[in-house]
DNA sequence: CTGTTAGCGCTTTCAG
DNA sequence: CTGAAAGCGCTAACAG
């Protein structure tokens, strides 16, 4: 059909056929069908997201930065929440596949590398955050932890404190997987006494609760470092229950730099990625658009955090 | 085609072939195509979701709740960040309408009222939360503002405060709107002194510095009503910063009692829905799902705040 | 119970 | 430059 060259401005037409098409489209109050053309083309438009939480501060800031890239490019986002459920994951990822989606997008996930790996082979393009998948499949965005965390618990070190406890987060993940092992590897390169018993995890709404279970079992405690900003948030209110003053007895650190974090009264010491959420966001986006179109100019990106002294631990 | 009743488990079928089809797809690792489907039915299993902003936290819970209607029932959500930006939330809509969607939900428009009831009476189906749309076009979620703002004001009143003071949202919606008259006019009917120079709005993210100034601007200010959680807790933060004590000089109450408001130090008063925002997110899935199905059993439903007394206005 | 046929609304190729 | 025709992968209606 010729209209179809219109909406499509190619091939070539007279211009005065071209404005009379437009007019009567108009007039008619037509909307072309995108699911005949996608038929057609093959090309959905759609990229498939798995989150494990909609609902997090941290995640919706890095799909706000990859929604604003897909938006300008003239892609949707179909959003998947798994609820921290692994089963649920793979059911949505079998039906980005019925979508035929043009990509997916998978943060933080918590299914086993084989698992995805095998799961992201059969889509068309494939990027994914902070999870194990054997390379080559899907481009790879990644947070540096051993980093992140020698930072935290050297600025502990440094500030004198001998104790230090780590509150963790209790699913599955590479950074959780990751910081915990961090925290343990660093505290013995220290040389300081082992710190098992004063590690502890939770759901990522319980930090009040537990951190005050684990300052109670050891009170010793005079640094805490938590998984997140949410969990440190917990900590510091658990703190003032038992009447630890922090951080004179207990200096807390959290993680992600929430924007709630500098307004906590003590304002939180926190880790922050070195690009903000929103731009690891856009350049996941970024990453699976030219994974698209087939050019993909960077199969990893490591990304640093840096700490953010505050006074929760100064 | 045989297959596509197998597939939809329609018409009778040998269990013999019936398992036989099921075979060959297994080996051939066979996955039907959604798109040509939709083509043919019309129907997409796809709702169209608007939202101001994905990072905020209240939208962020509200999305969860929807998701998980949604994905129990086989739907998928679209979902697109206007950024606070009407000409995109128009250029959405008209997207979705190509998407042909089988419905779509707007949560706090920004649009005027005739424009959103002229977008949405295009769609199949819609409902919106807390958005201004002719009646009948679309089912309607809202939050009884009158209602709220009123608990609020009574409360301070109570506690013997008499100079009110409100750091509003300086976007155009239907709660910052109604929020703010329903200030002026509950303080109005209290018999105080206007209230008129102790307002001000901001961004959401800037509820720190504007408090500070509106607190300079107006040191009598005795209790203080901010339009949500991010504006109060910078709020908190201002007090501490001009010295003033919370709740000693200054009570200060906030909206939707996001999971960290009870984790501030004060902890922070604030009103929070009777229902959950998962269970408002879920409402409006629900009475979504009932108007693609042709039979809305509500058009109009308003939910009440109750107010969850903490220590920042005991 | 199972095979055949005609579209769904577009794009693409091939003639005119 | 503009029509006509085939086909994307499915469903639905109709025969067998």
């Amino acid at each position: 059909m010729t209209v179809s060259r219109v909406l499509n401005n190619k091939g070539e037409i007279s211009e005065t056929t071209r404005t009379h098409v437009l007019n009567v489209m108009r007039d008619l109050g037509y909307r072309p069908n995108r699911i005949a053309r996608s038929l057609a083309t093959a090309r959905t438009l759609k990229i498939g997201i798995v989150v494990p939480s909609i609902s997090s501060a941290y995640f919706g800031s890095v799909l706000e930065g990859a929604e604003r890239i897909f938006g300008d490019s003239g892609y949707h986002m179909l959003l998947c929440n798994t609820a921290q459920n692994t089963k649920r994951e793979y059911a949505i990822l079998e039906l980005f596949e019925e979508d035929r989606v043009d990509g997916v997008i998978v943060l933080s996930s918590h299914m086993p590398q084989d698992e995805l790996t095998l799961y992201l082979s059969k889509q068309r393009a494939a990027v994914v955050l902070n999870s194990d998948v054997e390379a080559g499949i899907a481009g790879h965005v990644m947070t540096n932890e051993r980093n992140s965390m020698s930072l935290a618990v050297n600025h502990l070190l440094k500030s004198g404190r001998r104790h230090l406890g780590y509150v963790g987060h209790d699913v599955p993940s590479y950074a959780g997987r990751e910081r915990q092992r961090s925290f343990v590897a660093t505290v013995e390169e220290a040389g300081l006494s082992s710190c098992a018993n004063r590690m502890i995890s939770c759901d990522r709404r319980d930090g009040h609760m537990t951190a005050r279970q684990l300052l109670e079992r050891a009170p010793e405690i005079d640094g805490l470092v938590c998984f997140n900003d949410e969990i440190a948030a917990g900590a510091l209110r658990a703190c003032l229950d038992l009447g630890r003053r922090v951080p004179d007895d207990v200096a807390v650190i959290g993680y992600d730099d929430i924007f709630l974090a500098k307004l906590l009264t003590p304002s939180l010491t926190t880790l922050r990625l070195e690009r903000t959420k929103q731009e690891v966001g856009a350049l996941v986006a970024r990453m699976l658009l030219e994974r698209i179109e087939g050019s993909p100019t960077q199969d990893e990106v490591m990304i640093n955090h840096e700490l953010v002294v505050r006074e929760s631990a100064p």
